[in-house]
DNA sequence: AAACTCGGGTGATTACAGTCACACGGCACG
DNA sequence: CGTGCCGTGTGACTGTAATCACCCGAGTTT
């Protein structure tokens, strides 16, 4: 497992949710002591293996899923059983949060790419707390509102003729999505492995394997071991990825 | 324009948006009256011709479209500038409202399919309305989660590599939208094009017409004028949709 | 009535991505 | 240590949907 935390806050080793472990979520930051502890009380750790489902879809959830430590994909299926991907979730984020709005089903499942770490608040309880805090709510709606422009990109990644063009897009969102650290670092940690981007881009994964093979040749990426996709030169990613220059 | 309204409520006539045309739309029907007077005042109707632009993708939109008359749809461009189909804005239904929660662009273009009347409420005021008013606040959350569903599910048929089965699917869902009126009827009115839904399900439009001309040789479905598609065989429709049967 | 556009319908051709089959190295695990 | 799985890499083959080119009829403008 990669960049594993030296200092766990306390309670995970114990299987227990503590008010500290809550208000490492930015989302639940702002709320007062006393919230979280009762939310605390109510919450449960629970871990994942790798491919483990953690959301299921049809089902009404109970809980919304807080990431912790590792990474989970939203993915759907298609009626011939075909695997979808939709989106990530990384540490600090959650999901499942559609239910806190409608009282509906949740519509796609959560798996864990990595072992996962992860934290349940029941949704009753959350909605609850996301009703009296105003400043909650707001939060998840734009949370909502980022997920559906987040959608909308990718629904028109999906319309492009040109495969490598999509690749090359995907790619260039998601070192878009790496860069929110600040410095524009030429570098996507953890790439989703070829199958993952293809299920995604609705391809199949030589396709996915073919174009690499073509962008490593030309020197525009180039692995760094398992965890870590080297962009050498992004002018031509984009480039590419906008059209400007075919592959 | 087929269904049009004989009593047109008070303001139509004049462009002059009254609150009783604001109280059609379901959404703004809890609003008091003085409220609605006031929202009145601040907006303003507007009316598009087929193939206008309604709402443009990329611009801070500084107001909330209801759509009164006629019929919009959701669109969104890929890079080489082919269209790409998201969704329809039926009479009574509303678009441009994801700005109400995270102050962000407008992600897609919304375009009028046929000519449409429109009003238009200052996001501003909207927003503040919303914020005070927490039953609004959660209908439009509810909203936001209801497109997000059907962001998925549209998602999911694009992922289906038999391409009759994605038609048929994308028919199943009209039909089931269609069937919000209670009983089940088994037509599908002013359906779209088959440029519509080619660009919905990423296809070609003579795939659409061919996949048509199967159905309706195999008396699946027939056209009933411009403005009606009957669905003669609901049920072998729903086995091609599902792939439990070849076409 | 001609001149449009627009939605729909059809055939021939062809590029190209999916599929299948297999190979290989790394790594976890008993 | 072998065994197996997983992610990746590659070739051969093939099905199939896009593309192009054209046609038709119905409305509309002029």
């Amino acid at each position: 497992m990669p960049q594993r935390r030296r200092n766990q806050p306390p309670g995970i080793e114990h299987n227990v949710v503590t008010p500290e472990l809550l208000s490492t979520f930015p989302i639940l930051k702002p709320l007062s002591h006393e919230i979280l502890s009762q939310l605390a009380t109510l919450s449960s750790l629970r871990k994942f293996a790798r491919r483990g489902i953690v959301l299921n879809a049809g089902v009404e959830e109970e809980a919304v899923c807080f990431l912790f430590e590792g990474r989970l994909q939203g993915v759907d299926f298609t009626i011939d059983g075909r695997e979808v991907g939709l989106y990530f979730v990384e540490p600090g984020d959650f999901c499942g949060d559609l239910g806190l709005f409608d009282h509906g089903t949740q519509p796609e499942y959560v798996i864990a790419l990595t072992s996962a770490v992860t934290v349940f608040i029941p949704m009753d309880s959350l909605r609850e707390v996301m009703l009296k805090q105003p400043e909650i709510f707001k939060v998840l709606g734009q949370r909502l509102a980022s997920r559906l422009r987040q959608m909308t990109r990718q629904r028109s990644l999906l319309g492009l003729p040109n495969i490598s063009q999509r690749v090359c897009c995907q790619l260039w969102m998601l070192l878009e999505a790496g860069e929110k650290g600040g410095r524009s670092a030429s570098k996507i940690n953890n790439p989703p492995t070829h199958m993952e981007i293809a299920i995604m881009l609705n391809l199949s994964r030589e396709t996915v394997t073919r174009v690499f093979q073509t962008l490593q040749a030309r020197q525009i990426v180039k692995r760094d071991g398992p965890a870590c996709l080297l962009i050498n030169d992004p002018d031509t990613l984009k480039a590419l990825a906008e059209g400007a220059q075919e592959l």
